[in-house]
Parts: C-alpha cells; sequence; structure tokens
RNA sequence: GUGCUUGUAGCUCAAUCGGUUAGAGCGCCGGAUUGUGGUUCCGGAGGUUGCGGGUUCGAUCCCCGUCAGGCACCCCA
C-alpha cells in the first residue's frame, strides 16, 4: 500500500519548505518594513461567511463539510471576510489608517494546474481607512518590493495598473448602459487570451456585440495619450486623476519601471471600485503573480462599518516558480557549524560532551553516531555544510588538547580542549 | 466538473518493427583511506515500466479502464 498527497496539495521536503520559508521570510519583512501589523485568523470558517455575500454557487469550490456539532464549516478559500469581521470589530478603537497583513494558507476546490493548486499561502495586505490615491501607491508599492526583495528586477516582472472609474467612465462615454458594465468587464478580463472568433462569440454571449469596438478600443489603452485620445473620442471627460496620482506616486518612489498603465486589467471580482492591480512576469507566460485593487464599499456590506480600504493578495505558487525560474532559488541553509569528530572509538565520550558544550552554546553541532573512519566523517561535516570540525584522538585527550579545522579556510589549529567553545563561537560569529 | 495529452530507478532520460535478463548519467550507500575533507578511481543497492484488465507465442511498446501530472475550458484566492 502506497499513498501519496491529495491532488493540488504540496508535501514540503526540507528543501521545499526552506523555500517556502524564503518567500515568507521575505513577505513579512518587507510588510512590516511598510509599518503593517500581522494578524491571523480561524483556517476553518462558518460556510455562510463565504456564501452571504457570494451566494450559494461558490459552495463548488470550497473545502466544506459538516462537522460533528452540525455545523456547515469551510476550510478558508480568500481572507477577506475574515479580515472584514476581525477589522470591523476593533474599527471604533483602531487608529487609521489601519496596516494590516497576513499569511494564511488558503483552500479550494478547484482542478488543479500549473501554479494553482487547491492550497497555497498567500499573503493578503490591506490598509483602511484611507481614502486617498496614496494609500493605493503605498500598497502597490510593497506588492513591488517583495518581488526585489526576492531578486526579481524590472526585467522580471511588471505591475499592471489600470481603475475602475476610468474604465466606466469611457463605457459610459460609448454608451454603454452601466447595467452592463460587469458584463463588459468579464469579457475584458479575458480578452487578451481570446482569438477574434472567440473574442465574438464572448461578446454576443455578454450581449454586448454593438460595443465591441468600444469596449476593445478602452482595453488595449496603454498610455496618458491613448487614454486622451478616446475620452476626446467620445467626447467625455475622463481626467483619471487618481489613476495619474497612483502612477506618478510609484514613480516619486522610485518605482517607475516597474508600472504600466494597463486599461485591460479589471479584475475578476465584482467589489472593487477603483484602483485594480496586477503583478505578472514580464514574458507573460505565467498567471498573475499578484492582485489587488480599491474596495470603498465592502467593509460596509461586510462587516458594517463604512471605511474605505485597499489591498491585495500574493499567492506563494506562481511567484515561486518564477523565482525558480529566474535561478533565485537559494542554496540549502547550512544545517550544522560544528562537525565534533572522533579518532576512535575511545574518543566517543569526549565528542558527546563536547558536543552537548556546544550546542548549550547556540551552536548547531553534530557528531558521527556509528565509528566510520575520521576521513569519513570529515566528508560528513562537508556535506552538511559545517564550517568547522573539531577532531578528537587519543594524543589529543592526553594533552589537553583538540584539533580545530576550518574547513572553508583549509586551516587546522590546536585549542586547549577548555578553550573550544569559546574559539568556534568567536570564529563563526566573526564569519 | 469537461476535453486533449503524458506516465520507465530518488532525479533527468534511453531501450531498433511487438522479441533474450529494461540500460546510462547524476544522486545515494560502501571501499581505496585504522589521525584528516570537497577531486579521483573501484564496487553496490535501487524497477510489479503508475495501477488493473485485454490482444498476442511474446507487451515499456497495441487496445480499454483507472489514478496522477501537464495543457485548454470553467473559475478565478
Amino acid at each position: 500500500m502506497t499513498f501519496q498527497a491529495l491532488p493540488g496539495f504540496r508535501d514540503f521536503a526540507p528543501e521545499d519548505l526552506a523555500f517556502r520559508n524564503h518567500i515568507l521570510a521575505a513577505w513579512r519583512r518587507v510588510a512590516r518594513r511598510y509599518g503593517f501589523e500581522e494578524y491571523d485568523g480561524p483556517p476553518l470558517e462558518p460556510l455562510e461567511l463565504y456564501t452571504a455575500k457570494s451566494g450559494e454557487e461558490i459552495v463548488g469550490q470550497l473545502f466544506d463539510f459538516t462537522d460533528k456539532g452540525g455545523r456547515h464549516v469551510t476550510l478558508r478559500p480568500e481572507m477577506t471576510p475574515t479580515f472584514a469581521r476581525m477589522v470591523s470589530a476593533r474599527a471604533n478603537g483602531l487608529r487609521k489608517p489601519i496596516r494590516w497583513f497576513s499569511v494564511p494558507q488558503l483552500f479550494r476546490y478547484e482542478k488543479q494546474q500549473r501554479g494553482r493548486l487547491r492550497e497555497h499561502f498567500q499573503l493578503n495586505c490591506d490598509l483602511v481607512g484611507e481614502a486617498g490615491p496614496l494609500a493605493d501607491a503605498e500598497v502597490i508599492a510593497l506588492a513591488i518590493d517583495v518581488c526585489r526583495e526576492l531578486g526579481l528586477t524590472a526585467a522580471d516582472f511588471r505591475v499592471r495598473l489600470s481603475d475602475r472609474r476610468v474604465i466606466q467612465a469611457l463605457l459610459v462615454g460609448a454608451g454603454l448602459d452601466p447595467a452592463h458594465h460587469p458584463a463588459a468587464l468579464g469579457v475584458v478580463d479575458k480578452l487578451e487570451r481570446l482569438d477574434p472568433e472567440a473574442r465574438d462569440r464572448a461578446f454576443a454571449g455578454a450581449g454586448l456585440m454593438d460595443y465591441i469596438d468600444a469596449v476593445v478600443d478602452m482595453a488595449v489603452v496603454r498610455s496618458w495619450d491613448q487614454l486622451e485620445d478616446l475620452a476626446e473620442r467620445y467626447r467625455v471627460d475622463v481626467s483619471a486623476t487618481e489613476l495619474r496620482q497612483v502612477h506618478d506616486a510609484l514613480g516619486e518612489m522610485g518605482l517607475y519601471e516597474f508600472v504600466e498603465v494597463d486599461l485591460s486589467i479589471v479584475r475578476g471580482l465584482a467589489y472593487y471600485t477603483g484602483t485594480v492591480f496586477e503583478l505578472f512576469d514580464r514574458q507573460g507566460k505565467m498567471r498573475a503573480i499578484c492582485g489587488g485593487g480599491r474596495y470603498d464599499t465592502l467593509l460596509q456590506s461586510l462587516g458594517g462599518v463604512d471605511l474605505p480600504s485597499v489591498g491585495f493578495g500574493m499567492g506563494d505558487v506562481v511567484l515561486g516558480e518564477l523565482l525558480k525560474d529566474r535561478g533565485l532559488r537559494p542554496a540549502a541553509a547550512a544545517g550544522t557549524e560544528v562537525m565534533v569528530a572522533a579518532v576512535t572509538a575511545e574518543d566517543l565520550p569526549a565528542t558527546l560532551g563536547l558536543a552537548h558544550e556546544l550546542r548549550d552554546a547556540g551552536l548547531a553541532a553534530e557528531y558521527a553516531m556509528n565509528g566510520v573512519a575520521l576521513g569519513k566523517q570529515l566528508r560528513q561535516a562537508d556535506a552538511r555544510g559545517a564550517r568547522l570540525a573539531v577532531v578528537i584522538g587519543p594524543d589529543d585527550r592526553a594533552t589537553g588538547m583538540v584539533q580545530v579545522k576550518d574547513l572553508h579556510e583549509k586551516t587546522q589549529v590546536a585549542v586547549a580542549r577548555d578553550a573550544v567553545v569559546a574559539h568556534c563561537t568567536a570564529t563563526l560569529g566573526t564569519s
């Protein structure tokens, strides 16, 4: 009988967990750098938390079941409802703007594909209580800096920046009734993946055949000039003030090269009210690394407090694939700092004593348990990444000395037994 | 959930038209080396060819089913 992990779920062997921790540590470093505080909620939530706003349809995408108390529960598919609940309950007492982040493991019952599993870790950053465009720029800058922190450059990824207020103004200018905007946004969201024929079918399916040109014209806007031309053609006032301010603010931060205005970005979720953005790899062969935007009415509808908000989510799967693709997967950290080696079986008790003293001093120490030849033990020391090896033989014990080898510098010195721990601590501390 | 496609050692791959005991590199283990490491040399372990069934004298190879991965759809955290 053999077993394997469920489809879409991952085992994390030490090498894999080291990589995951590498990503999550970068998330936390950068979020704290921006003054964000970490929170968490339950991984299991009442099903109603998600069906209340999204409807029963999403149950098909959830890991839900009935618990022994008869409650209908589900593994959390997203963090926003939990976040809304927690912030709403405390909003009156929290100084604004509220900067909170979380690194939850989220679950979704969907057929897995590359970059999309049934479980992933996601950095969630939300800034609540500030309606101005600098809040939008702040969270976008955070997302960019996470990627930079991990070694990615402007040659590797970009932010595609848009604003639903601008999109909707253009659609109104083209004569499209606001009631049809959600359908139009739904088509725009997948526009770049469709060939002309499929595109026409999508528009027909949405009942928007008469607006194909208008919607496509809007979606191809990549510059201020194009935007102004379009606004002029529709004789509509599209100042795009907020979008320009977000863009300018990121430029002031020195992040201009990472950001491109792109009105084809609309985001699938209905609750975005202003700025929307996504991070993509430059080659455009992967799914989005990160997505987010402004949602000024969501907290009101979910938690009852009326506060403007902006935030994003960034998963570990696509990001990890991009890092691996760019050779940015770090070498595994050394597990052992000092290998204590015994020359003969009679020396083994002495190695046990020294290894434990080293461990008490906070160093990662190991010794060979199976009495293999000294050369073998030193080879093990290399394999384990140890910087130092301490050799103890009968001669050393007779003289009260040990031999300390620096495996990187290829040097060896005799050190008094009583001074070994201090010697190792000093050597490792200065490297 | 639907369609297409792939599945050989821990990893990357090979195996003639369906034909003898399924091979190689890397990795792993051991030895050369009984007080000194990464190189080198020698040796070894490791396979129900994803799993189950069918066709055939004979199946890694052809057919069916199933499981898993990939791609597309659906959906988008």
